[in-house]
DNA sequence: GTACAGATTGAG
DNA sequence: TCAATCTGTACT
């Protein structure tokens, strides 16, 4: 049984060992009756209220960032710089604000999602997916399609775009591409 | 109320 | 290297 579609459990584990196992996975999207899905082959993961470069450092909580405290397998979506969307998927327990970002797919239309944002536009995905539930949803959800990803292939690095966060938090090494 | 910076991108 | 452009936060 191939295609099998990933359920609660998968996204409640720790949040580091969720952004790893999603490497490989498939994210798909239906739009009417058309499918367009990747694979997943780059994340980054935010652990707050302790990681200085997560929106829940410290606790935060505002009408933006609440996706993040669901309870894991969530979509959390927001606006950067006034134009681009990130989509993160909720992890851990309820009342955790852990979240891993999906930075970028490799496309079977031979268009590459490169990055976060250019993923967004071409999945179509806004703020109407704003805490929509993976594990449910008739819209949005990820596959397993039997992809196996060995340890080795998996390169950590450090994250993008957080130098504001200071060197401790921008050098965790918590990016991780196939 | 105003000011400012950000989990990015594409153009110059 | 820089501007586009909206949300949240830190001020007055």
């Amino acid at each position: 049984m191939s295609n099998k579609r990933l359920t609660r459990s998968f996204y409640v584990q720790p949040t580091l060992k969720v952004a790893q196992e999603l490497l490989g996975k498939y994210l798909v999207r239906r739009i009417g009756k058309k499918k367009l899905f990747g694979k997943i082959v780059e994340t980054e993961a935010y652990i707050g209220p302790q990681d200085k470069a997560s929106h829940a450092y410290r606790g935060r909580i505002t009408p933006r960032n609440k996706a993040e405290y669901l309870v894991g397998g969530h979509v959390y979506i927001y606006l950067v710089y006034g134009m681009y969307w990130q989509l993160n998927i909720s992890t851990g327990k309820a009342g955790k604000p852990e979240c891993v970002l999906i930075r970028a797919l490799d496309s079977h239309l031979g268009k590459i999602a490169s990055g976060p944002g250019k993923l967004c536009r071409y999945l179509k995905l806004d703020k109407s997916f704003y805490g929509e539930d993976l594990a449910r949803s008739k819209r949005i959800w990820l596959e397993d399609r039997g992809v196996k990803i060995k340890p080795s292939q998996i390169r950590a690095t450090k994250r993008i775009g957080i130098d504001y966060a200071g060197t401790y938090w921008a050098n965790r090494k918590w990016r991780f591409v196939l």
